[in-house]
DNA sequence: ATCTTTAACGCAACTAAGTTGCAATTGCAA
DNA sequence: TTGCAATTGCAACTTAGTTGCGTTAAAGAT
């Protein structure tokens, strides 16, 4: 897979996750572009997105499927692994440029991490 | 809510979790109680189990739920939060009595985490 | 500028996990 | 052993995401 033209579809779609750097929700994305692109293109390009490195997804705890901008990452792997944050009050989540340490594990072998934190966000903190 | 008779069901249910201390999908359990208990039902009372502080769940890297027992939880509190590690040969899913610490974060209240570790486990690397 | 190819798209129908409403059943306390 | 609320089963529903297939439209070739 992979996206080989550049369509309106795509262009719809990347200008959302310009708008600010948060991360949406497939859900959200498919509501918001209901009128300009069909939900089945929706699925598709986010796949598409995520495999040429320019998205990543994770699942929020309610295992939904969210996606954000990939910052360090390349067509071949997913290089950006990093913890998000969500916030239990207004539902946002950020992708969190921290570095948490897992332990070595006996007889496993860790290959990836999904690390999702819940708590309030700054404005809901005030 | 919480579980107030002791039913053939909940027998049955909370038996397959004493067969061994894996975790189990909920989606495994309908299939194996199937022709004992209703789906409708299974839901019911792993929500009402969780309740009680006698399972705990979490989804994995598919948003599918899993349910573990619980070993220090209260009525009133999940107090068992730890990491789960799912092996992406086999499928299982383990708890670790490890401890993960999450490094301050600016700006925002942490209340909760939830970490699965991907990888090999003991068999599969063999 | 127009043609041709095929990637991309839209639509409708489908899948699967989980939920809801309601009537029937069953623990269990009196 | 009776009464009744908790529990259960069933059928129908909800919702996120997928599939098949015929149509449309990028983009390189002419």
């Amino acid at each position: 897979m992979g996206v080989i033209r550049k369509t309106q579809s795509v262009s719809l779609l990347l200008n959302e996750f310009e708008k600010n750097s948060k991360a949406i929700s497939a859900i959200e994305l498919v509501k918001r572009l209901a009128d300009k692109i069909n939900k089945t293109t929706v699925y598709r390009l986010l796949d598409k997105l995520e495999d040429d490195g320019l998205l990543h997804y994770f699942l929020d705890f309610n295992g939904v499927k969210w996606f954000a901008k990939c910052k360090i990452c390349s067509k071949s792997k997913h290089h950006d692994v990093h913890p998000h944050f969500q916030c239990t009050d207004c539902g946002i989540i950020d992708c969190l440029q921290i570095k948490v340490t897992i332990p070595k594990i006996p007889n496993r072998k860790v290959a990836n991490s999904h690390i999702l934190l819940l708590g309030q966000c700054k404005q809901c903190l005030q």
